[in-house]
RNA sequence: UGGGGAGUCGCCAAGUUGGUCAAGGCACCGGAUUUUGAUUCCGGCAUGCGAGGGUUCGAAUCCUUCCUCCCCAG
């Protein structure tokens, strides 16, 4: 509310177009920018997937055209600490994490956000597409554009974190922001968008998780128990998983693909079904723990709340509510089945246009 | 070894009155989408039909020899 006009703002600039745009938009409207590019990942620096040496040259490029001063900072001791470990951790234990999520609240939300504030910052701000409402509390809210949406990515922020936060994409959608990029030559305008884990970049996940997480190969059967081939290790799958099974035609069987329905740890068998609509895929209840609301509070009883259970899945309708017996689990009954809920992942939570907060889905639990 | 059946792309599988006949699916590979992992979408993927010989203007489809596998007898 009680902003000043002209805020010292300390914008995390990453090399690509979406961070650039921002600062540049923040420069703009006079405020003071610094930009900072953090590197959070050095394990394979002398690989081909390392794109960091040349993502800091760009957001050099970018802050030299936008006018802005730009410091490098290093955060892999904490990103491997309170990020990665937790990745490891989780696909040792069968689920399948999302880890930027916590980079978000562990780094670019709490390492980045102290050091800006150490630096005397008003305020810090990120190139993503989000929303923020500062009033008695702050509100996150979706992107304008919806195809575009990271909120998922930022739902276990605190009040403490959103506050300083500025997300100056909110409104734009992503053909606008190349359009600025370009119209005021930040030379990153064409870049392609990154994708994979944030700050460690696409890559061969498979080929890249074996060399953390020892191979356990063990039998990949039918639902009815027959053997079909054998998998690498139940860390290297996930629920819904087609690709990279290996199962061709089988004897009298459909003609459709086959896709990962269970993981059983206890006999470390791999179960698949045959169809993407099988009905092993589909949960219409699903067990959360760990919830954190944005707002300190879950929502009232009664609200008309939808839920999304991967990121870039559409929000589905459901019902949310506590577990009679464990204080920390949470109950979420949709309205309509659920494609392949997956232990590991987050359930995140919305009540039209504001993200409510989320949890992590657990393993289905029979009550 | 006696009788019967079968051998078409990594897998499943069309095609066997000889003439666009080498379908389709799965897998796999590549690309698009995507700040997780997935899903999804698009594209690629058998000069060759177990091997050799023969008939024919022309054969995966006919003849023949051989090889392999399966089933029933033993």
């Amino acid at each position: 509310m009680s902003q000043k006009l002209h805020q010292r703002i300390i914008v995390g600039l990453s090399g690509g177009v979406d961070s650039s745009v921002a600062a540049w938009l923040l420069k703009q409207e006079g405020h003071e920018v610094v930009g900072v590019f953090m590197k959070n990942w050095e394990d394979d620096d002398t690989d081909l997937y390392c794109s960091s040496r040349q993502d800091l040259i760009d957001a050099a490029a970018c802050a030299d055209v936008i006018g802005i001063e730009l410091e490098a900072v290093n955060f892999s001791a904490e990103y491997k600490e309170r990020v990665f470990a937790h990745f490891l951790t989780e696909y040792e234990a069968g689920r399948t994490p999302n880890p930027d999520v916590l980079c978000n609240s562990e780094i670019k939300f709490r390492a980045f956000l102290d050091h800006a504030m150490q630096l005397g910052a008003d305020a810090i701000a990120t190139g993503h597409y989000a929303g923020v409402e500062h009033g008695a509390f702050t509100r996150l809210k979706k992107a304008r554009d919806l195809s575009k949406d990271q909120s998922y990515f930022l739902h276990r922020l605190t009040q403490a974190q959103l506050k300083p936060a500025r997300f100056p994409l909110a409104t734009l959608k992503k053909s606008d922001v190349r359009a600025l990029a370009k119209t005021h030559h930040i030379p990153t305008w064409q870049k392609k968008d990154s994708t994979g884990i944030c700050f460690i970049g696409e890559r061969p996940f498979r080929e890249f998780l074996s060399r953390y997480l020892p191979k356990t190969p063990g039998n990949i059967v039918t639902p009815e128990g027959a053997i079909l081939g054998t998998h690498q290790g139940l860390a290297y799958y996930t629920l819904g998983q087609r690709q990279g099974l290996g199962i061709g035609g089988v004897k009298n069987a459909h003609e459709t693909p086959w896709f990962v329905a269970q993981k059983r740890l206890a006999d470390n068998t791999l179960v698949v079904a045959q169809g993407h609509d099988h009905p092993l895929l589909y949960q219409s209840t699903v067990w959360i723990r760990a919830l954190h609301w944005i707002a300190g509070a879950p929502p009232e009883g009664g609200s008309a709340i939808s839920a999304k259970l991967r990121y870039r899945m559409p929000d589905a309708p459901c019902r949310l509510t506590p577990d009679a017996h464990d204080a920390d689990l949470w109950k979420a009954q949709f309205d309509t089945p659920q494609w392949t809920p997956t232990p590991g992942q987050y359930a995140v939570f919305y009540e039209g246009e504001t993200c409510l907060g989320g949890g992590v889905i657990v393993d289905n639990i029979t009550r």
